[in-house]
DNA sequence: ATGAAAGCGCTAACAG
DNA sequence: CTGTTAGCGCTTTCAT
């Protein structure tokens, strides 16, 4: 019986004797079916090992019980929130599909044509991960993580970036610096904003003017910090601290510090911003800000399964930051 | 314009006043589409951010540009894999999709099921990680990684676990270690039985006979590995060292030695094996035998790309582990 | 309780 | 060069 590609409704219709319409009735769990009918149709569905195609009965039903997280690429942060998702969606009857077009097609606009692309059929709700281009008006409920500036109208779950970004600052001022750079994020994000905010209003607390020649673009990314890093860096009179608006960015400021003959943390200090696993895997281990990352998926998840159950929603949750110190990072002197 | 949900082809069609093949034949860069309907219709296309359903397309013309990775659960393990995935996509054609059923639905034969409820219409070919029931005759092609007992017939990308299984042994044998314990990782999985083999290997080759109730099943995962580390600890002629098949039960362990009053390393050596980041978060920092986890993601996603464009490939690839010494281990004494 | 038939959004012949 | 016509595998009325 092992005749061509994947078994399909239409074998387990033949092999029960029974029409397509009882099997997907069975499939489905609906009223109407003999019991008899049933058992048997079930056992060839297990024997046959028949799993109903997602692309088709999507197309169909308009209601998959998958869920979509859709991200630019995936990296260390996306990833966090992943695993974080992936634990709150054991209890749910959801199923949880993520998908990236790889970092190429990443353009500007990519959470929109992924929405397009996915919502409607495939997946009936989605969490979208740092969006830029946010557009409410959405055919399936979405949740966003960390989007774009300004008001979205979106249910929006991110952290306390502005306190993080003071907490950041603070600590270095603490330690006795006061020429810090710091190396900003992706500008068109709400995050990047708002923790050069806390850094400026840190600053401005301690009676520090800014040094807007210290104040670099990172973009978040490694491939997009190692310019801005060099330029911090190879200059005489460099800062004695970085902030690095997130740790991917740190590390990458601590590795572009080493091969210009910089010991971190003696001869500069670094901090981050995140807690990705890779920062404690960064030599020096990495002192940084923490986000609860994985319990931002988490709570990003459960915001978006009470939006499809149409139960009544926060449409904000912001989560706190909180300093973790490691080892890049010392008192000037 | 903005009835009712997401914008289909036929909206296009109207817009543009084509019909709807037209449409589909600009959308894919078919031939015989005049250079002024063409540039018209893609001005619609924009103008209305139309992206084809994923379900609708692929339903129809068996070939997406997508590849799956099918895991069990988002965890820290399978989300490496997916980075290095994730690196390597970004020089193909393709998109990726990955897909869990969340912890629950992951029972014997999840992978057949995921297999076949995406495999023939969304995606072109998948990587399956974990896989326990090995199904060679598939509709689509699927690399595994780190696959069950046995040739499956698959290609498959792994690491040498039994050198890695003697590595970590040696390692410990080496800080004056006689008494050691291992907890093995889930025994349906080549990779556990072949880090248990290296262990015996390199006891046998110390002249050390293995204690077999020193010997528990940790599961690979923190739930299952609670009990049994208890089990190894919580006794009066308890291991001075562990090796934890991954570096996950190998966490719990140093938890559970924590809740027992036991100190890591003064008490209790405890080794791992993944060298996923999160080992490097434990306190203390984890010992562990690293694979390279993103490159072999990365790997099986080549690997795939060439097995879809029907290019020789490699049966099996074997990565290389090397030794991480961090701080939950130190001589005996 | 069961099956026939229509159709989800799209692609692939084939006509025109 | 463009439109018409069939489906892809499934769900869903609606008859039987």
């Amino acid at each position: 019986m092992e005749h061509t590609g994947r078994v399909k409704m239409a074998d387990v219709a033949r092999q029960a004797g029974v029409s397509v319409a009882t099997v997907s009735k069975v499939v489905n769990g609906r009223y109407g079916v003999a019991q008899s009918t049933l058992d048997r149709v079930q056992q060839v569905i297990s024997d046959l090992g028949y799993e109903a195609s997602l692309g088709a009965s999507s197309l169909r039903s308009h209601r998959t019980h998958v869920v979509g997280i859709l991200v630019a690429e995936f990296e260390p942060f996306s990833t966090e929130l992943l695993k974080g998702a992936s634990d709150a969606i054991g209890s749910t009857e959801y199923e949880l599909l993520a998908y990236s077009a790889g970092g190429r097609r990443a353009d500007v606009g990519w959470e929109r044509r992924y929405l397009s692309r996915l919502g409607g059929t495939l997946i009936d709700g989605a969490i979208i991960v740092t969006p830029t281009v946010v557009d409410a008006r959405g055919v399936i409920p979405v949740v966003a993580i960390d989007p774009h500036t300004g008001p979205s109208g979106l249910p929006t779950v991110d952290s306390d970036n502005f306190a993080g970004g003071v907490m950041a600052t603070e600590h270095l001022l603490a330690l006795g610096h006061r020429r810090i750079g710091l190396m900003g994020g992706r500008p068109d994000l709400e995050s990047a904003r708002l923790r050069e905010a806390g850094f400026r209003s840190a600053m401005a607390s301690a009676g520090l003017p800014v040094d807007e020649t210290l104040v670099v673009n990172g973009g978040y990314r490694p491939e997009t910090a190692t310019q801005p890093a060099r330029d911090l860096l190879d200059r005489p009179d460099r800062p004695t601290a970085v902030f690095a608006a997130n740790d991917l960015s740190a590390i990458r400021t601590v590795e572009i510090a080493r091969e210009l003959g910089l010991h971190v943390p003696r001869d500069l200090s670094v901090i981050g911003f995140d807690n990705v696993p890779e920062s404690a895997l960064c030599d020096p281990p990495l002192t940084t800000v923490s986000q609860p990352l994985r319990d931002i998926g988490a709570r990003a998840l459960q915001l978006l399964i009470d939006l499809l159950a149409e139960r009544d929603v926060p449409t904000h949750l912001r989560l706190p930051t909180a300093l973790v110190e490691r080892a890049s990072c010392r008192p000037l002197g």
